[in-house]
DNA sequence: TGAATGCATCGAGTATCTTCGATGCATAGA
DNA sequence: TCTATGCATCGAAGATACTCGATGCATTCA
């Protein structure tokens, strides 16, 4: 291998990436970006990788008693009740929404902070 | 099925949700979120679900002169050139990286205002 | 022109995701 | 207690995604 041996290598001097930026919280605009951050912001994103999910949290953002029942979602979104829940327990290990069983109703609401979380990473 | 047909249903109005926002960029807060605008966003989160990406990303956001050549992201990111230049396409293809051919090298750099813009979506 | 280098594409293997019907559990009401 | 309703979980089918080795194309240099 000997990767950038110095022959015939691009003249950028792209090496020691500037790693003085002192973050306590992780962001794609932060240098290297270690890969356990990496992957923490990749699980984030992820969740927000599906229309259905996106579309979910806009209902739940819009609810004028900002939380939902999944009965209320099933309609909305078109797809079946399994399908439903599928997605809110996604959000749900995403941080991104919080389930609150209320008689037989669970009641769903965003959780804004941590959506702010993953704007902040951006 | 006749859904919310006033028999059992949960007691929250959040029918008719508040189409009022007259927002023209796509917003995962703004209400109902059509299909179509809930798509284009998931494909550019989708693009960003992936640590490779991110780390590529952040390589490119610490770069000094703003653009990286593949050959200098292979190493840092720990896969294979194929494979790097697989991630490079999906995140050229959702705009978030622009490539520019410059003798033997291409030089990615980051589009800071389609990171901007999904950043607005949150 | 010929050899070498940088990058993209192809093809294949494996893993993960989306979706649904069937089923189970918990709660509310008769 | 028995029945009905809301939601979660299970199991399976189909579609996508990640990864790499092999290969092809374009550019540079001798």
């Amino acid at each position: 291998m000997a990767k950038a041996a110095g022959a015939t290598t691009a003249t950028r001097s792209t090496k020691a990436t500037g790693a003085t930026t002192g973050q306590c919280r992780p962001s794609v605009l932060a240098s290297p970006l270690d890969r356990t951050e990496a992957a923490g912001l990749a699980e984030g994103f992820a969740a927000l990788a599906d229309p259905v999910r996106l579309r979910a949290l806009s209902i739940l953002a819009a609810a004028p008693e900002g939380e939902v029942c999944v009965c209320e979602l099933v309609g909305p979104l078109g797809k079946s009740q399994p399908t439903v829940s599928h997605h809110l327990k996604i959000l749900s290990q995403a941080g991104l929404v919080h389930g609150d069983r209320r008689g037989k109703w669970v009641w769903y609401s965003l959780d804004r902070q941590r959506l702010a979380d993953l704007r902040g990473a951006l």
